[in-house]
DNA sequence: AGGTTGATTGTTTTA
DNA sequence: TAAAACAATCAACCT
C-alpha cells in the first residue's frame, strides 16, 4: 500500500500476499501463483470462512446503514469489529454455513481431481499410480444440486 | 478501459 | 507446525 506514482513505479507494494500475485502474470487476484503452483483450469475456490459468510450479510446491512460508504475497507473494518462483537452462539450459524460450504468444497475438489485425471496432462506427478483403471467411461461431474435444509436451532 | 489495491478474519494450503 | 496467501467486494486510482 505504498504506491508512489511520483517517480518510481513501485506502487504495487501491498504488503506480502499481493506481492506474490504480482510475480505471476495473471491479472486477477484469484490467480494464485506460487512457485510450484500448477495451472488449474477451474479449481474450486476456497470456501468462505465464517467471517466471510457473516460479511456477505453484514455488507448488505452496512450499506443500508451507510449508503454513502463505498470503500470496501470500510465494510471490512466494521465487519471485523462487529464480528468480534458476536458471541460463539451468534457465530455458530455462520460457522455452520461455512462448514457446509467446506463440505461442498471437498466434493468439488474430488470432482476437480477426477477431471484432472481425465485430462491427458501428465505434467503433474500424481501419487495415485496404484489406482485401478477407471471403468466409468462417461462421468459428468458438473452437476451440483444445492439442497438447503432448514434447520432451526434456537437453543441458547 | 481495464487491472489492481484496499481491509477485515478465517480457512486453506504448502513448505 | 507455522507462516503465508487467498476467499468477496466495489469504487477509486493507476497504467
Amino acid at each position: 500500500m505504498e504506491r508512489k506514482n511520483k517517480n518510481g513505479k513501485t506502487y504495487l507494494v501491498v504488503g506480502k500476499r499481493k506481492a506474490a500475485l504480482r510475480a505471476g502474470k495473471s491479472s486477477s487476484k484469484r490467480a494464485k501463483n506460487v512457485k510450484s503452483a500448477k495451472k488449474d483450469p477451474n479449481k474450486p475456490k476456497r470456501p468462505p470462512s465464517a467471517f466471510f459468510v457473516f460479511l456477505e450479510e453484514f455488507r448488505k446491512v452496512y450499506k443500508q446503514e451507510h449508503p454513502n460508504i463505498k470503500a470496501v475497507s470500510a465494510v471490512g473494518k466494521a465487519g471485523g469489529e462487529k464480528w468480534k462483537s458476536l458471541t460463539d452462539s451468534e457465530k455458530a450459524p455462520y460457522e455452520a454455513k461455512a462448514a457446509k460450504r467446506k463440505s461442498d468444497y471437498e466434493k468439488l475438489m474430488t470432482a476437480y481431481n477426477k477431471k484432472r485425471e481425465s485430462s491427458d496432462d501428465e505434467d503433474e506427478e500424481e501419487s495415485e499410480k496404484s489406482k485401478s483403471e477407471v471403468h466409468d467411461r462417461d462421468d459428468e461431474i458438473e452437476e451440483e444440486e444445492e439442497e438447503d435444509e432448514e434447520e432451526d436451532e434456537d437453543d441458547d
